[in-house]
DNA sequence: TGGTTTGCCTAACGATCGTTAGGTATGGTT
DNA sequence: AACCATACCTAACGATCGTTAGGCAAACCA
């Protein structure tokens, strides 16, 4: 194999190369993979079909480029919420900043995050196993962190997919034009740490 | 209108009819539902593509009327568990019915209900407002459920959001041939009644 | 037994799909 | 001034899409 690390090749990111990814990752968020098609994603980017080539080899790898940069914002979130100003080890805070920058990349960057929760499922075969890998990664590092927060006997593997899975729900319903982010992101914090029998 | 209610058409459900719906939610489900052509359902189910015309009147038809059977399913494993043998009034007793109900549905009755997770969002806009108050009514019980389990005064909504979301996300990663689906459906429950803190 | 309905078929329609070939204007380099 | 890569364009390709028209055989009803 060519390289060892999962590494996003970042691309070029000219005007027009940015300018089609983001129209792109948009449409394909809202009608899905297949129902965006290259005449609409061109046509809201202001060009011709055929201009995509120029910048990406197929629809396939302009698709992997989507999902590969909304993973990496989701890394560089989840790097971020790591290193608290304090240095706090309060168990509940660690997991509230994590859960906060989590939403925060789902909102504030673009469809590409969003993009990634709602089509990796149905997406090519392709562009899934190479996205894969990453994919684990990120998982990883909350498996890590939700692991760090409890007793050493606790499998968190089920409780970080349902607060994934929770988290990413939240894109069929939460508008963050019209909803707090912070009160979001403590909502879901509260939910899974204490539960809702703890609720006040 | 013709009809002030939400109750399903059921339609004639001849062995033709029943085998194309079966199929086409299997394909739906896994390849979503642009990806999933008359053609590839027609194939699968062992006919031609211009037949399925003769049971439904459109590939949107055919959509909406995989995800209202789906929707049924699920109303009718909530409705099954809402009234336990005994009659109990524990609220986590209540709540674990309710949860492993869902999960149920969502393994044990074919791919109509995991398709509605899945397909949902990116369905036309015909077939989604068709099926809105559907959804709108099987959350409004989850909705009278928790708050049923609560004090009063709980704004119950975000919790329920996470709850099925966390449970519907599951199909991305329960394999129910592998895991027990009461084990899931204990996790889920403990989870989310009393959150992660309070795991032995 | 003649007529009608049911359930599928073949064949084809226009539209749209991802993709390719080849041209053109622009802007920097030598 | 000659050159060349960049960033787009027009035009078209074969394939596939949802859908329609019309036929044909078996089953049901009179």
């Amino acid at each position: 194999m060519a390289s060892s690390s999962n590494a996003a090749p970042t691309g070029p990111s000219t005007p027009g190369h940015a300018l089609i990814l983001e129209t792109a990752a948009t449409l394909i968020l809202e009608q899905g993979y297949e129902a965006a098609s290259l005449r609409r994603i061109a046509e809201a980017a202001g060009i011709q079909a055929a201009s995509i080539y120029h910048h990406f080899a197929s629809k396939e790898a302009l698709l992997e480029a989507i999902l590969r940069r909304g993973m990496a914002v989701m890394d560089e979130a989840f790097t971020e919420a790591a290193d608290l100003p304090d240095g706090t080890t309060d168990p509940r805070r660690r997991l509230a900043a994590h859960v906060r920058a989590h939403l925060a990349a789902l909102y504030e960057n673009g469809p590409f995050t969003a993009a990634n929760v709602t089509t990796f499922r149905t997406a090519p075969a392709v562009v899934r196993s190479a996205i894969v890998p990453v994919r684990d990664a990120y998982e990883a590092r909350w498996n890590h962190l939700l692991a760090d927060l409890v007793a050493d006997d606790v499998d968190v593997r089920p409780a970080r997919l349902m607060l994934l899975g929770g988290m990413n729900a939240s894109v069929e319903w939460f508008d963050p034009e019209r909803g707090s982010l912070d009160e979001l992101a403590e909502v879901v914090t509260r939910q899974f740490w204490s539960g809702l029998a703890a609720r006040p």
